[in-house]
DNA sequence: CTATTTTACGCAAACGATACCGGCATAAAT
DNA sequence: ATTTATGCCGGTATCGTTTGCGTAAAATAG
């Protein structure tokens, strides 16, 4: 079955005129006498006449959609992101099409190629856990498509980036479970390629020196997979606490990894903040509920998203080619909860 | 700027052919020499072609992207959905474009006729929590649109539909109450016109029956925007609070109003369960880490979402219009947790 | 050695919309 | 009366790709 749209042509010959004719009264050009738009307005208007957004693209070489490529879409902190971008891309007129990476590199090889080939007008990007090779992205990006570098950037100096100041954000953290009584501090992070994984990590180890604790290089964490399953979690968890020293608290660098935390202390009835605080990255409306409620990092994601289209769009609809790339990066805002409360066992 | 990709006529320019001796060998036509095949593939390869989509769909009539309509992307449930889609066209070679009507009326008709005039071959939908009016999907359907009812379906008949069993799931869920020693169950619905709510209090009040419990009215509550704003969850709870005979359990029949719920509970120090039971449609994946660890109806959104892609497509690909339609309907799993046991207190 | 078939390719139309170029009226100006 | 101006509209190329049709040269048959 196919959707049949009316078409100019169709119009035209409704009407006994060229399609140029229809083309110019539609957009309402002066070359046309009043008598003969309104004719073709009214017609278009009565049979509900849309220009077909396929034939204009082919002629403008523009596709007025822009693509998105994250890692999960079922992930609170993507699923607020795309939230903003689709909101500044309806505004202006764009669609989103978008795609996962699974946290798989070849898959997000194949999905920017993919974008790349539907012909979107640019791509608003997350690196996978996976990637440390960015070439792909690299000739796409030499090769004239627009794209904005989100959340997880890349480091080459000539594109438009959205992030969060990870540093301050791992750093604020980190300095509220110290002022708490916290004193061995472990950090599951992400895949250590990523940028906002050597950050965090940056803050982490700078509040631990600058409040003079001694950096125990075993405990810190890493997630190759992202934590996307929660095995990965889980390993690491039973060798934070089968070493010398069991840490006091964690600080868990994303979404996923917070939560599995969180299910590991329950299953291994360790006691949060009591046993093991807990401050974590996430972007859930309901931390706030969990037992205990949980300290989060809250990034603003929405907003984040927001920024990375307009960005792109402006990108895009520039004449000249964009010679001031932006590096915008947003702070963070830390709730202080139960979790890392020290003094406060569960209620 | 814009991103230039190579064409068939740069190929046949830099080896001296026709743009349809090139279109043929890279379509592997019989008609070629496999030299000239040899020649066209390996160019092609070198220089990365891919063939433009856009002027595909114009010559072809399709676009291969479908679209989906939902309420609201960042939502656990649909994201899921999402997700399941996502996965099936990325097989079938389709791309999703997504739009969200926020549970508003008027941006939902907007919504679906923007992705219709984005030609996209096929559109998944869920209607809105305003949606009582179904004029503007008719219409399209009946223009020829493949179009799919997901989730929150439609009446008229001949349309293909995904949804899951809510009748049961709410019947499950109330005689959980019952077995548990509740007795005066409310159930916070979403809006009355929805599918869902019809079936889910149709479900609910099937049980009290059955379990010779005589329905209050004045227990079953809507909420007009599907509780995407607490104030309107709020309201509600403290009527029910207020009124003669206070609910010892509450049937939250959404996500949003499951944790609203939640929140109001934690607020107004009404322990769950001992004060109020809950049981919630949910779909988020640490709800057994709340406090109490609650008592949920989880939908398989996922697989809901590919059951939904694979049917819009194939309707798509159906050289034949469809005659028969489907109405997929999926089980729901009750886990039954620590807010619906109403002997336990809070831990 | 001619007649016919086969091979291998090019030409051009088509999809829907736009824009440049041109043309035909009528009216005004010379 | 002829030119010029202007209002109004049509023809056609274009975007990238596919495909039916035409055709030259080569291969085969008679």
């Amino acid at each position: 079955m196919k959707f049949e749209a009316i078409t100019i042509k169709d119009i035209a010959k409704a009407l006994g005129l060229s399609t140029s004719t229809v083309s110019r009264a539609l957009r309402d050009s002066y070359e046309i006498s009043p008598e003969t738009k309104e004719r073709v307005i009214e017609y278009a208007k009565q049979n509900n006449y849309r220009p077909n957004p396929i034939a204009l693209s082919l002629k403008e070489k523009r596709s007025s959609s822009i693509g998105v490529l994250v890692c999960e879409i079922a992930n609170s902190f993507f699923s607020q992101a795309i939230n903003g971008i689709e909101s500044v891309a309806q505004e202006k007129g764009y669609n989103v099409i978008i795609a996962q990476s699974k946290e798989d590199f070849e898959k997000e090889v194949s999905s920017i190629q993919y974008l790349a080939s539907r012909s979107v007008d640019g791509i608003i990007f997350s690196v996978s856990a996976e990637t440390s090779d960015f070439s792909h992205i690299q000739q796409l990006y030499a090769r004239g498509m627009n794209m904005v570098s989100f959340d997880r950037v890349v480091d080459f100096p000539d594109i438009h980036k959205v992030s969060v100041d990870n540093y301050k954000a791992a750093y604020e953290a980190t300095a509220h479970f110290i002022k708490n009584g916290f004193t061995n501090i472990a950090c599951i992070a992400n895949a250590a390629f990523l940028s906002i994984t050597k950050e965090r990590v940056e803050g982490y180890t700078a509040a631990l020196k600058d409040h003079n604790i001694k950096l125990n290089p075993d405990n810190i964490f890493y997630c190759l997979h992202g934590g996307l399953n929660y095995e990965e979690v889980e390993q690491i968890m039973s060798k934070a606490m089968n070493g010398k020293k069991k840490p006091d608290a964690i600080l868990a660098c994303s979404d996923k990894i917070t939560t599995s935390v969180m299910r590991y202390c329950q299953q291994e009835k360790i006691d949060i903040p009591s046993k093991m605080g807990l401050v974590g990255f996430s972007n859930l409306d309901l931390t706030d509920l969990l037992a205990p409620s949980l300290t989060v990092v809250r990034q603003p994601a929405y907003e984040m998203g927001r920024i990375a289209a307009e960005l792109l769009i402006k990108q895009i609809e520039s004449k000249r080619p964009t010679t001031a790339f932006e590096d915008v990066v947003i702070a963070t805002e830390l709730h202080q909860r139960a979790s890392s409360e020290k003094t406060k066992t569960r209620p």
